[in-house]
DNA sequence: TCTTGAAGCTATAGTTGCTAGAGTCATTAG
DNA sequence: CTAATGACTCTAGCAACTATAGCTTCAAGA
């Protein structure tokens, strides 16, 4: 059995985050101490490991609670998990393609900036004027996580 | 001059986020009209589309906050702002560099998956151990904006 | 002129995924 | 036995908005 302290040492996740994880259900309830302190055992630990992971790959916290609850019930099919990841490729992707072209803008600024005062500075000359812009770098339908 | 709405309009900026602005102090608390309405004069559209600009371009808004200042003072040297571009660069880089590895991890989760039942889906076996990943999507030190 | 509907107002709470504090209690090492 | 660490609950805060409730004002048509 282990403290809550151990549990998250053991599987990277900081003790205030696995409370929290409790507290939205996404972990049970464990066992208590006689001193009511949090005890786990080794399925607490696979499953908290099991969320780490997937934050790390981006998913949210919503999509993770999904996935959980498939691995509960190993004999239905996966088509549901692979819908899941397939979104969640999807959202990286799109963040990824915003997230190159605003590079491009950027780097397209910062290279043309003369470095002298700013009332000729590319850097708020551009940001002052979209016209400027090579490209449209506006929409963004992001629901994904992936810090 | 502009109500709210049409300034909204005119920016791309939606009305409550407007609010939201001048409630932080990013916009000047603008004049009112007999009924108490904002009332907006072109001045105050430039300010706020170099918000959006700047918003759309991944900008935190305390950078953003920086910039306006910056842009005020057009004698100065544009030095800080370019520092502030320049991070926001990293920034973005270093998300585009992480969003890679994870688009990466996903993809070879998805193709692996034999589309059976959950017991053998790949999917949620990569995410119970990370054993089987390929590389490390550990870390992050994410302090940028860009959704 | 009256009326109706859109747009504006304030204030508060919710979103996501935690993180940080305050103040108290439990456990353990020396 | 005491002191240090760790755990407990509860509340509030972060970014950057978004949504709701309940009200007032404005513009246009009948």
């Amino acid at each position: 059995m282990l403290t809550i302290g151990k549990l998250g040492e053991a599987a990277g996740v900081k003790v205030p985050t696995i409370r929290y994880y409790e507290q939205i259900g996404l972990l049970p309830e464990p066992e208590r101490s006689a001193g009511n302190q949090r005890l786990y055992g080794a399925k607490a630990l696979d499953r908290l490991a099991f969320i780490r992971h997937a934050r790390d790959l981006g998913f949210p916290l919503e999509a993770i609670r999904d996935l959980l609850s498939l691995s509960d019930r190993p004999d239905q099919s996966c088509a549901a998990a692979d819908i899941i990841a397939t979104e969640q490729l999807a959202a990286v992707k799109a963040r990824i393609a915003r997230l190159t072209a605003l590079k491009a803008e950027l780097e397209r600024m910062i290279t043309q900036c003369a470095q002298g005062t700013i009332a000729d500075c590319r850097v708020i000359e551009v940001l002052s004027d979209h016209a400027l812009c090579a490209d449209d770098h506006r929409a963004q339908t992001g629901s994904g996580a992936a810090t």
